[in-house]
DNA sequence: AAGGCGCAAGAGCATTGCTCTTCTTTCAGA
DNA sequence: TCTGAAAGAAGAGCAATGCTCTTGCGCCTT
């Protein structure tokens, strides 16, 4: 039954992929908020009523793209760091391929970290996806650990945050390291993004200029704060 | 001639705040996408097209609730901080007191951290607006630096950098701090609304359940980025 | 006193998301 | 192979939106 496809489920995984490239298009062109069904139905050539069989709701082709940009983000991480063996410099490499693709893709990175668009609340579908981009920071962690280029923070944690900790230690498949660790690990990323929020959220405007320099020296102080040998 | 502004003078200013009142109830239901111009006229009991002649674009009101916004972030904070002599507890203060404003006003946070809404470029009315925020920030360094609370960063810094580093200088009002300091300053602003947007923009679902104690860790950890004796 | 300006009201336009109805195509079971 | 059900396409339609234009009224300055 399922050896091959029927054509009318071919026809349908090729038109629902053929949606969400005309609405990554205009996501990029204009930003999530401007993303118009009707100007992606008139993109394809159809009508903006077919469109709603294929994603019923606005909101469900944005959660379509929200997936998509995780995973775009998560690739372009992965490719940047794969086969940096320091854990140091992988830390940077990391942190700059964020960096990168954020400035490439401004619309979608604001679709994943800006303010949720009006009224839309994440599903259950983009956990997985988001839960994605954290793994190489957690292998990068546990490269360094291993290393001895870690300095791990002992002090016990009470147990509230204990299981936020152990949480962490879950996402990030590091079964080694501490408490303390895991929750600095937090403000590092928080930091990582949070000043990339203001970079590209027009925050520095008439303040930072050397925006490169600037996000370097926040990676060097950030990966301080989980205890990296910087 | 302008010794006593004409009724109908007043009376505009009066529509203006009412007008603003409105869009500010509106905005904190509903957030800023949907803001409607329309919405807001109803509730004034006016025809839509009289509030195009005091804000004449959409654009416009919203760049004035984000000047009221900064405003309202920035008089709890100085509320808050007032009074209290410890610079190092002036900084959780100043830091939990930007995290209950958000929490109690996540929309109007959102528009002025969160990712700009379509399109819109912020004008330079609300450069001063945001600059104000940062102000208390600035006393509580110098006040830290003065009692010797404060461990700052001689390094020298590379002409470009040490640019922003005057600007940052200027901003804050802290004549003494050496730029190294100044530039980690950053990423402890970055980092306390980085930690923030997570928050509130739903990233922490799932994985870190106790918000209250995973903000004040960061708090330590971010003031101690800057030098501060924590 | 009078002309000009501020202002309100309403109609209107183009656009949006989404629904409903109608008609055609495809598929699967008898 | 035939047939009935499901999937799909097309279009009209509805309630909204931002914004523009025109018309007419009333205040205010000269």
């Amino acid at each position: 039954m399922n050896a091959s496809r029927t054509a009318r489920e071919r026809a349908r995984a090729e038109l629902v992929a053929e949606i969400t490239a005309a609405a990554r298009r205009q996501l990029a062109d204009t930003g999530a908020a401007a993303l118009s069904m009707r100007a992606v139905s008139r993109e394809l050539g159809m009508v903006s009523s077919a469109l709603h069989r294929y994603f019923p709701t606005r909101d469900d082709l944005l959660t379509a793209l929200i997936v998509q940009s995780y995973d775009a983000l998560a690739d372009a991480v992965e490719a940047a760091v794969d086969g940096v063996p320091d854990p140091v410099d992988r830390w940077r490499t990391l942190a700059r391929a964020v960096r990168s693709w954020a400035l490439a893709n401004p619309h979608e990175y604001a679709l994943i970290y800006g303010s949720p668009v009006p009224g839309y609340r994440a599903p259950a579908d983009t956990v997985p996806a988001a839960a994605r981009g954290i793994a190489p920071l957690g292998r990068l962690l546990a490269d360094a650990h291993a290393a001895g280029l870690l300095t791990v923070d002992p002090t016990p944690v009470p147990p509230g945050p204990a299981d936020d900790a152990a949480r962490l230690r879950a996402a990030l498949h590091t079964p080694d390291l501490p408490d303390g660790t895991l929750l600095a690990v937090i403000t590092a990323w928080t930091g990582l993004f949070g000043h990339l929020s203001f970079e590209l959220f027009g925050q520095f405007e008439n303040v930072l200029e050397h925006r490169d320099t600037a996000f370097d020296a926040a990676v060097e102080r950030l990966g301080r704060v989980v205890g990296l040998h910087i």
